[in-house]
DNA sequence: GTCTATAAATCGATAGAC
DNA sequence: GTCTATCGATTTATAGAC
């Protein structure tokens, strides 16, 4: 039996406020523009105090991204047994579609990014990615078993594609624009994913 | 007339060279990480000397979309008469997805860079993007009408699909993967995004 | 644990000689 | 135009007092 003492549920619940600011601002400014002083800022402690938590900045953008992957993990888990696989799979990006308009999705890292790096070094966040990866990769090949999703694609594009639209700008330019609620934005985004903008 | 002279025609082709580092490097690293310093070496001139062509690295940054954008509204200019709106639309996509994959695609500024304000504020980018996104509001009205494109879905939301089709990270996904060519790698993309996923 | 203060490094931008 | 050298600002990370 694990037990968790007072002080370790008190140094939990910090951590989760500190991750709750490294999301916000990791979605606003993504993670070069991201300084340890607004994090610690918006978490309301000295920044000494947040590297006695954190060994650096890429170990805290890692441990908010591991974060928002157990909350993809948890959802999933939760589904519905009786649900179909491309309900899951809708019900997955819908997610993180909210998350995205809630300001608490982290934006990608580019390419030569120091946290890319991090990230590929990342056990913790590796052994997420694929967990999350191979539950949906079965969605997937379900899906297009049943005939609900085109066969002819590979499962990876797929894949691909779904986590790309967690991330989409097309959210933000739409919002920005004004001219649709949140709900309506997710609804357009969806079909676009799904039935695209032919027809 | 114009007479432009030997010293401006070099000068113009200097600038040329700067430029396409820039959208390399910009492809590659974002404009956070890429540094002028860089853009300097990758050009074969001094620092000095490129801030005699540009006034900040912001302005750098805005010319080098300014000249893709460009480049866009030529082909756009290019495409033949008798081609339907879809056909010139998929043109278009398809082009931005090989420039991309040529490592020539600008990544997209993040929310609080310092370059969106700059953008924001550029009337010679604001007057390319607006041109560039009139032309193709046009063909996309016209698809709507032919029954080519979903009727019932908001032009702008097509619009914003395409553009943001243009830097989709899939690509580099696929990429990586080694799976595909890069013209299977746009079929597919051009494919999910008209068509969707479904089917 | 939290704070102030600071070291160390990087980067944008400029000066001044050639 | 090019070069070296440098300023000023910013940022990560740490030291040391409380």
């Amino acid at each position: 039996m694990e037990v968790v003492s007072f002080k370790q549920k008190m140094q939990l619940a910090r951590e989760d406020v500190i991750l709750e600011a490294v999301n916000h601002l990791l979605a606003s400014k993504g993670f070069e523009l991201m300084t340890v002083d607004e994090v610690a800022a918006e978490a309301g402690i000295a920044k000494a105090s947040l590297y006695r938590h954190f060994a650096s900045k890429e170990e805290l953008a890692a441990a908010a991204m591991v974060r928002m992957l157990d909350q993809a993990l948890a959802l999933a888990d939760g589904l519905p047994e009786q649900a179909g696989p491309v309900e899951k799979l809708q019900a997955l990006a819908r997610w993180a579609m909210q998350t995205q308009l809630a300001g608490q999705m982290p934006a990608l890292p580019h390419a030569n990014s120091a946290l890319v790096g991090a990230l590929s070094r990342h056990q913790v966040y590796l052994e997420r990615v694929f967990r999350l990866s191979d539950r949906m990769g079965e969605w997937i090949v379900q899906a297009q078993e049943q005939g609900l999703l085109a066969a002819d694609l590979p499962p990876q594009l797929i894949l691909y594609n779904l986590f790309a639209r967690a991330c989409d700008p097309v959210l933000h330019f739409l919002k920005a624009s004004g001219a649709h609620s949140d709900d309506e934005i997710i609804a357009l985004l969806l079909r676009t994913t799904f039935t695209g903008l032919a027809r």
